[in-house]
DNA sequence: CAAGATTCTGAAACCGCTTCCTGACTAGTG
DNA sequence: CACTAGTCAGGAAGCGGTTTCAGAATCTTG
C-alpha cells in the first residue's frame, strides 16, 4: 500500500530530463562550479520540475556521513534537557543535520548499549549529562566522534557550563545576606556536573568561612528534593543550595507543609533556571545554565570534529552561568 | 580522522569467516528458518565473533525501509509532549525503529517544509499536535503514512484522547460544587483539541444549565495564562477551565497577584495533567491525558499502518481522559 | 590553423545489503 | 535403483547515489 509512495523520483529521472548522465546532475548538485552554466541551469530546471531530493540513504551509502546525530538524553522530563534538545535540533537542522532522539531513563546500562546500536546510523553522538561510567564513554574514542555536555570525561570533546563560578556567584549572595552555614542536597553521583558543583562550593565555603553540610546524593526531581527537604531542616543551616531545580521546588513544596517558610526561615537556590522557576511563588534564585547555548555550541563542536577543524585547544568549550536572584534567597534568619 | 572509525565490519566479513556467500548470511540473519541449522550455526557464531551488525543505511537503500519514525512537535518545553515523546521513543525502540525528532517552534509553516525535509528518510510519521492547515496535512495522505496524535484530519490515521468526556467530566464536578458560571481559557486556533474541548463545554454547559463564557485564543504557556486572568477576573464567573496546565499555572499565579484566592474565590482546573500540576500550590485539578498512552498508541497504529495491517475501522484510537480533583477546585463563592 | 593544455562530461565501478533465479544436492517414491 | 519433487546455497542484479578515470569538447597559444 504504501509501496508505491507518490512517485518515487531519483537522479535518473532528473539526468533523462536534462538530457545529462547522472554524475553531472550529482557533480551539480554537489558542486555547482565544477560544471559549465548551460549543464547547471538544465539540471537544476529539471531537478526543480520533477521535485527531485537525493536520498539520504544512498548518498550515506556511498560518502559514509549519514547526516545525523545521535542525540541522548538521560530524562526529557526534567525540563532542563528540552532547552537544549529544542536548541541541538534546531542548530542541527540549519547544516541539514537530522537528530535522532534517544531518552535513556537514567539508566547507564540501557545508555552505552543504545549508543552502541545507533553508531552505524549517525556521524556522531551529543551526549547530555550521560550517566554512565567513565570507562564506558571512553569505549568510544576513535571509534565514532562524541561530544559530552555538562560531563567531562578525559580527552573526550566537551561543551560545559562554568559551574565553579556559578557556585562561586550563589555562595557570595548568601554570604552577602548573613548566611554562615549552608546545605547542598546533591544530584547523581555519577553527573560531572554534580562532583563540581561540590567541589566548587566545598573549596567556596572554606575559603569565606562558611560551614557546608553535604546531605549526599538525592534523585535529580521533585520528589527527591522534597525527601530531603526534613534533613535540611533538622540541620544547622539557614540555606540550602540544590543539584537542580526541580529538587529545589521539592524542598520549598515540603518545608511549606512543615511551616518553614521560604525565605523568611530558610533560603533556597536551585540550578538550571528551568522555565518555571521564575514563575511560581516564591520565585527560585537559582543558578542559570543557558541550556540553549549548550545545545548550540554542541552542535557546533561536533559538526567541526566531523571536518577535522579543531585543534585539541578547541574541543573544550566552557559557556557561562549566572545567578539570577528572585524571592527564594533572604536575609539570614538569626 | 573518523574516516575509519573502527574496522567496518560488513556481511562479507561475515560471509567469509563462515565460509558461506552474502546471500546465506542475509537469509540466516533475515529468516533464520530458511537455512539449515548448521549453516545457521556457523553464521551466527561468525557473526558474533567479529561483531557484526548491518548497515541500515544499505539496508534502507534495498528494502526501502528505513527503520526510522519522524517525530514531529510543536514545543518540546510543554511539559507535556515529552511525556508522549518519551513514550514514543521508547516503543519504537522495542520494535527496533529510530526517531527522528523534530521541534516546529509552534510554526505551521516550517512544519510542513521539515516534514516534506524528512519524507525519504523516515518510513511515516507521528505528528503530535500538528498546527499546520489542514488541508496541508491532508497533502501526506497517499504519499507517506502519517498519524496524528491528538488532532482528527480528514482520513488520517490518529489516536486522541475523549476530551469530550474529560471536559463532561469536570464540568460535573464543578457544577456539583455549586458553580453556575464559568470561562474558557483557549488554546491555539489551529488545535483540534481546543475546538473539540470548546465544543464540548458548550454543549455539556447549555445542556446543565451553566454559563458559559469563552475568553477566546490565549498562547498555550504560562504567560497566555496569566495574561488571560485578568480578563477572568472580570467576568462574573466563579470558575475557570484552561486550554492546558502551563495556562492554568498562569492564571493561578496572576490570580495570587491580583489578590483573589484559589479556590476560595475562584476555582481553576487545567488540563494534561503535567507532573508539575500536582506538586505547585495549589495542587492542581486537571484533566488528565496520558501522554504515555498516546504516545504508545501511536507507534502501534503507525507499525500496523506500515503492516497493512489495519482496517479504516482501526485507524482512529481514542484513549481515556481522567478528571483528577486536587486543591485547585472548591465550592462556589457565594 | 594545428597542437597542446584545460575544462567538461559520461561510463563504470562501488558502497553494503536484499532478493530473484538457477543449479546442486537431498529426500521421497514406485 | 532410477526418477521426480523439494531444500538449500550461491551468483548476480539492483537499490540510488558518488567518484574515479578516460575520452570529448573547448580554449590557448605560437
Amino acid at each position: 500500500m504504501w509501496e508505491n509512495r507518490g512517485v518515487v523520483v531519483t537522479i535518473k529521472d532528473v539526468a533523462r530530463l536534462a538530457g545529462v548522465s547522472v554524475s553531472s546532475v550529482s557533480r551539480t548538485l554537489a558542486a555547482p562550479e565544477s560544471v559549465r552554466p548551460g549543464t547547471r541551469e538544465r539540471v537544476l530546471r529539471a531537478a526543480a520540475e520533477v521535485g527531485y531530493s537525493p536520498n539520504a540513504a544512498a548518498r550515506a551509502l556511498t560518502t559514509g556521513r549519514t547526516y545525523n546525530v545521535g542525540l541522548v538524553v538521560p530524562d526529557l522530563a526534567n525540563p532542563f534537557f528540552p532547552t537544549v534538545v529544542k536548541a541541538i535540533q534546531s542548530r542541527a537542522r540549519e547544516f541539514d543535520y537530522s537528530v535522532l532522539l534517544v531518552d535513556t531513563d537514567e539508566d547507564p546500562t540501557a545508555e552505552v548499549e543504545l549508543i552502541r546500536k545507533l553508531v552505524k546510523q549517525v556521524d556522531g553522538f551529543l551526549l547530555c549529562g550521560p550517566r554512565a561510567p567513565d570507562e564506558d564513554l571512553r569505549s568510544f574514542i576513535g571509534e565514532t566522534p562524541v561530544v559530552t555536555v555538562n560531563r567531562r570525561v578525559g580527552p573526550i570533546p566537551s561543551v560545559i557550563c562554568d559551574h565553579t563560578d556559578g557556585v562561586r556567584q550563589a555562595v557570595g549572595h548568601l554570604a552577602a545576606l548573613g548566611h554562615r552555614a549552608l546545605a547542598y542536597v546533591g544530584g547523581p553521583r555519577a553527573s560531572t556536573v554534580n562532583r563540581e558543583r561540590a567541589r566548587g562550593l566545598r573549596t567556596m565555603c572554606a575559603s569565606m568561612g562558611i560551614e557546608l553540610v553535604d546531605l549526599g546524593n538525592a534523585t535529580p526531581n521533585f520528589d527527591g528534593g522534597a525527601a530531603a527537604a526534613d534533613l535540611v531542616l533538622a540541620a544547622p543551616v539557614t540555606a540550602v543550595l540544590a543539584y537542580n531545580d526541580l529538587q529545589a521546588l521539592g524542598l520549598v513544596s515540603r518545608f511549606r507543609e512543615r511551616g518553614a517558610s521560604v525565605p523568611e526561615q530558610i533560603s533556597v537556590v536551585g540550578f538550571d533556571d528551568i522555565p518555571l522557576a521564575g514563575q511560581v511563588s516564591p520565585r527560585l534564585t537559582t543558578i542559570a545554565q543557558r541550556g540553549d547555548l549548550l545545545g548550540r555550541a554542541a552542535v557546533d563542536l561536533l559538526l567541526d570534529l566531523l571536518q577535522d577543524r579543531v585543534g585539541a585547544a578547541g574541543s573544550r568549550r566552557v559557556m557561562p552561568t549566572q545567578l539570577i536572584v528572585r524571592d527564594s534567597t533572604g536575609l539570614a534568619a538569626v
